[in-house]
DNA sequence: CATAGCATGTAAGGAGTTACATGATTTT
DNA sequence: AAAATCATGTAACTCCTTACATGCTATG
């Protein structure tokens, strides 16, 4: 159910269309969901049944109509409650780590190459994430309320990558050394 | 289809039974994939139907019998091929942070308690992975190829559940700046 | 004698992925 | 003229979760 939940964060922060939504869980809100267009509009169509949420349809020159949803009172008090509900930390699925744990079956190579691609994936990351961070956050304390809690979002995904990056670092040297062995 | 190649990475490490890779996956597998016994059951017929593994009843005194699986020449041809293609970083998705995202719609205390609870959880895993650590990898030079393979896994989940702490810290600190000033 | 551990499953339903489908406008 | 962007969906399938189901043994 946690797919429905973000998509009312989303939504509560700024309301949009299905096709907006699916761009912020690629960009903003991708360091803490991600979601494609199908399940987003399945989503968005279950939420309105339960009236979670409402739409309103507005009429584009040019462009196709969009559907522009906000959250209803019903919605916001049902997030409120699913965010008092505690939780357990996300249990971690990462096929890197099992290429990883099953290294020694291929060669280095393999596994070096595999880690370079990582490395470089989670450095763009990185680099969008920091700029995110100077542009909308580099006064923290002139910026409202909300935006202290959407700013820890973007900073864990700055540590997360980060993490990733050193991580990657340390497992080169690790199969370098190996190498150099042989 | 990667949990069958967990499940495949983990029997390569080690043959065993359904019941013993449920554990193993709660356990030492877990710092890279999860995975409950349903799952597990429901994949390991079909990985023997496929022949990529193949199992053997061991008859127990005073227990149940058990079937111990092990991974075939076709099935270690399919995880050296899976492991050789290329991937992408396991994309987020994290129940925690999409309730911090919208935190500011309930009070500070319930966001504080939640953080609380998982800074203890995220402690707790770190201190068994050190445990881990320090049992079976304190020589690690001494250890044959594919311990330090397993090694990295355990280090990336030392360095994810501190990296968890730290911004749990962060997080804890920005908000009670935000109740002082109330 | 109750609880925990060993051992293996089925069934139903919800969540997520991949592929298909359409059609207008704007940019290169 | 082709490609990208805007905009919204359906269908089929696989994957994952939750609940149900059984039965024996060892430990406290």
């Amino acid at each position: 159910m946690a797919l429905a939940h973000a998509i009312l964060a989303a939504l509560v922060e700024a309301p949009c269309s299905g096709y907006d939504l699916a761009k912020r869980f690629d960009g903003s809100v991708g360091f803490f969901w991600s979601a494609s267009h199908q399940q987003i509009y399945r989503e968005l169509s279950k939420l309105e049944d339960q009236e979670w949420i409402s739409s309103e349809t507005i009429l584009q020159a040019g462009r196709p109509d969009k559907r522009l949803y906000s959250v209803t009172d019903l919605g916001q008090q049902h997030l409120k409650e699913w965010i008092a509900q505690p939780c357990e930390p996300t249990p971690i699925k990462d096929d890197l780590l099992v290429k990883i744990f099953a290294g020694h079956i291929v060669s280095n190579k393999i596994i070096l190459a595999e880690l370079e691609h990582h490395q470089k994936a989670h450095l763009e990351k990185l680099s969008t994430y920091r700029d995110l961070e100077q542009h909308y956050f580099n006064d923290l304390q002139e910026l409202p309320e909300a935006a202290k809690f959407q700013y820890l979002t973007l900073l864990n995904g700055i540590t997360y990558e980060t993490n990733w990056l050193a991580w990657c670092n340390q497992a080169m040297e690790l199969l370098n050394q190996t190498v150099e062995k042989l």
